[in-house]
DNA sequence: GGGGTAAGTCCGGAATCTGGACTCACCATA
DNA sequence: TATGGTGAGTCCAGATTCCGGACTTACCCC
């Protein structure tokens, strides 16, 4: 029987996409990260439609990665805060920007700089956790999913 | 004169997800690290639909992140391949499915484990290249970009 | 009163996405 | 020889989403 698999691979890069996979979805979180909570202030830093920001902006605290909190009671005032699952999103932010400032930076060099609390510029590096090596594609392997997913847990 | 900056921030996040800031764009440079190069296995192994990959191979080939390589003449059939570009980005691959593993996975745990030659499951980490610190995002500060890019170039 | 700020919503046209069918050229099998 | 599969797309028509801009409501300050 050879089950053509239909189906896409199960994925969790797949899924975050599903989340925050698109571009206006990843530039409100970077403005919550600089500080700018306010919708009206992510719409002008980041260039988006009001309305597919304001639809993100649902999306992503229906996720929990924001959390919408009111700052004010009669004009209803709302600011945008990480929540810890948004936080760990900086990660994919840092290496985002790091990836940009690699290959798309112009003669001026990458557009914004961040600072370390060590002192010097930020340059993100991914390491293995586990040994602390830099992290090369050609250093990892992929397990056949089947290890895990086809044997339904049988720790033989 | 309060010029109320029109313009989005210029960011090298933005241009970064110009690119590959799309589900499909980011699944199909996936399957390529998986080793799938093959148009049609990425069809199925993503699920995307067969007209959309087809355009985001073209513009991440176009982006100079993908190399489109024949592998056979007469049927012409071709093969996707990862440029220098193209292998930086596995940073932000790992971190997206590092944040999905910590967040998306279910009961099943992750669904696809990467080994790292150390002989350990892949976990990735950020750290702050200068100091080697695991990176946090309260310990960053982000540098008014008025100091880089107002400043035309003086080394004061 | 006039202008600004703030957080959205509403609109209609434009662009993009989607699943499915189709193509064309080869190969393997029965 | 007929059948079916693989592979890399393209084509289509309908559905969805995106976009920029105008609008709303409620407050504050001068």
């Amino acid at each position: 029987m050879s089950t053509v698999s239909a189906e896409p691979r199960p994925c969790s890069i797949a899924r975050t996409l599903d989340i925050v996979g698109e571009k206006w979805a990843l530039l409100a979180i970077r403005e919550v990260f600089l500080g700018n909570r306010k919708f009206d202030e992510m719409v002008r830093q980041t260039g988006a439609p009001r309305d597919t920001l304001a639809a993100r902006l649902r999306t992503l605290t229906g996720a929990g990665i924001l959390e919408r909190r009111p700052y004010s009671e009669h004009p209803a005032r709302f600011e945008y805060y990480l929540t810890d699952a948004g936080r760990d999103l900086y990660p994919v932010i840092v290496t985002l920007m790091r990836w940009g400032d690699q290959y798309l930076a112009g003669d001026d060099g990458p557009p914004q700089v961040i600072l370390h609390h060590c002192g010097h510029e930020l340059t993100a590096q991914v390491i293995c956790q586990a040994c602390g090596e830099a992290l090369r594609p050609r250093d990892t392997k992929p397990l056949p999913p089947s290890t895990a997913s086809t044997a339904p847990a049988s720790p033989t």
